[in-house]
DNA sequence: GCTTGTTATGAAAGCGCTTCCATTTGCAGT
DNA sequence: ACTGCAAATGGAAGCGCTTTCATAACAAGC
């Protein structure tokens, strides 16, 4: 009877109450020895340190946030945890934020406009103390809510991208400068007939808009394949197989993947094609991505420093935190030359 | 003056009493009103609705979550981020649960058991109803803490493994079966001297074990080279270059490395060391990465379905909170044969 | 010896919600 | 007309902490 009991009625965890009893002291007394030790007497502190461990006391963070209005939670609104791209950019941050007791909590938008409003809704109920996006809000409410919140405390950054109006920080490169270079890079190579695949984020159409028009004005045609994102390698491979690759971009003798995923893809379709690479047919990639240096011939690509990026942002969150100015960071581009073009 | 106030000052959120004021209604009436909408009359309701749009109002969650006891937070603990194996799970575990309303809170033990001690008391300090955790716990002190939440009423909930005295569910497939499986088809194509190659965590250590066991049991060679988990594919190039890899792992005929992404980089490896993949060496890899198919030749892997494991893992805990009863599920994992070997 | 300061501790008041238990109102049933 | 019951609403308590302010004890300074 009593063993269906506990079975059934979950045993409550210690509070600050049991452990400030077992040792003899009140409960702010306690709250400040495990917080604050330096203000406790040494005995005292001893004696409740060893009244938490005998209780398997954890203290209640959830309590702890309401009572002093910080969370202690960093969110994080990625486009999607399958596209490994980000993945550094979360390990940068991470490393950083978990050092100072901070917590991640994580969301996916999918690249759905709807999606990340919910989504958003739910983690600023959260009260998290930051929030980390890629990229910029896809739709208006959601970026009002965003500036609300920010105006409230919250620290706002943006990565992957430099916005024109940014919400409150940003961090990012120039993804118009990128698809510049690429453009560069390409033509430089004495290629006329340059294809673009990318996602249809805001980022990836930034970086074919630039892409285009330092084509054309070097007189040379480029298209466009888009895809709508999260594109994964096979993805790639599919469209070709069912035909919805521009017929344009197969035909290019320089194409600029905006992404390594999709290029590994392009390299697959191009294979299959018959197009050498780089002899026929030159292609570049971003994001150094370790695939890259893996396939054969080894991708070239516009390597961007996606821990970096995590890493400033933790930085700009924390400088924020002590009530310092914060700029925007710019954490550039280098276009790695390898085998493919 | 006033306008610096203003900047400093941030100006607090709207609460529920500052909603309910609005709508003429009281605290309790606008709380059920956004929770459980049929409670409350319907002009009420849409008055409510109203305040509530027009003060951008949040709900403050971790007010919520205190008065509540559910926290709506489920927790995930994985070795890193940075390795895509487990980008899946994580995605089939948020597709799930996110629509239910939870929010995952995501932290990284590095593969370092110290590590996942702290970083499991922030976790636990949050108060989740729920931790999945990638793999088993990978000490004692972190197991007593799980087992204790685990009583407390809190779901564990240990992946891509099935132990055999688990916390609490688990989710997962037979890694001595992969083992075994790996060396079978290994044997079955002729290949008598093989290699293996791993991560040093406890799954891949029972891959190993299994692997070597029918090996031996065939009279054939098994060697191992082992790494400091994580490992990426550059550090298996990194090793061979730095002549750390056993040497009669280059020597052999067939070699299972228990991911993908060590198969990649042992396919670079191969390659540089000349021996023909898979005239001379027989290559398969673990998890049926995208990558894999896209590599020359394309990989040979046991796939693992990593986002189904996710899924699961949400349906267990979802299954546990309407106190019903769950027991462990095996995802099982499946030969691909590529060209690889 | 009295103020002044410093150190160590505690009492009380919330944080913004939810839960439990009234209370009020309207209306069917007899 | 009176009870009985459901539907709609509100009052009060409290979740487990932190914060602010008060108190007690004791050393130092004139």
């Amino acid at each position: 009877m009593d063993y269906a009991v506990a079975m059934t009625d979950p045993a409550p965890s210690a509070r600050l109450e049991d452990v400030a009893r077992l040792a003899g002291v009140s409960i702010v007394t306690a709250s400040r020895a495990l917080r604050q030790p330096e203000k406790v007497a040494v005995p005292t502190r001893e004696r409740i340190a060893a009244a938490a461990a005998s209780l398997g006391y954890v203290p209640n963070l959830v309590a702890g946030a309401l009572a002093s209005a910080r969370s202690g939670v960093i969110a994080v609104l990625l486009p999607t945890i399958t596209s490994s791209i980000f993945a550094s950019t979360i390990d940068g941050l991470t490393q950083k934020l978990e050092a100072e007791g901070y917590a991640i909590l994580m969301a996916q938008s999918g690249y759905d406009a709807t999606r990340e409003q919910h989504v958003l809704t739910a983690l600023l109920g959260r009260r998290p103390e930051g929030v980390v996006l890629i990229g910029s809000p896809m739709s208006e409410p959601s970026r009002t809510m965003l500036a609300a919140a920010s105006r409230g405390g919250m620290v706002v950054i943006e990565t992957w991208e430099l916005p024109a109006d940014p919400i409150d920080v940003a961090v990012g490169f120039d993804n118009g400068g990128v698809g510049t270079a690429a453009a560069a890079h390409l033509l430089g190579q004495g290629r006329r007939e340059l294809g673009f695949l990318g996602g249809n984020d805001s980022r990836a159409r930034t970086r074919w808009q630039a892409f285009r028009r330092a084509a054309e004005q070097a007189g040379a045609v480029a298209v466009a394949g888009e895809f709508a994102a999260p594109a994964t390698m096979d993805d790639v491979v599919e469209a070709h197989r069912a035909g919805t690759l521009p017929p344009g971009l197969l035909a290019a003798d320089g194409i600029f993947a905006s992404n390594d995923v999709h290029a590994v893809g392009m390299l697959s379709v191009l294979r299959q094609a018959g197009r050498r690479v780089p002899d026929d047919v030159a292609l570049i990639g971003l994001g150094d991505l370790a695939i890259g240096r893996h396939v054969v011939p080894a991708l070239t690509t516009i390597a961007i420093d996606g821990y970096e990026i995590g890493r400033l942002a933790a930085c700009a969150f924390l400088a924020r935190r002590r009530g310092e100015a914060v700029g925007h960071s710019d954490v550039g581009f280098t276009i790695l030359r390898r085998e493919s073009g």
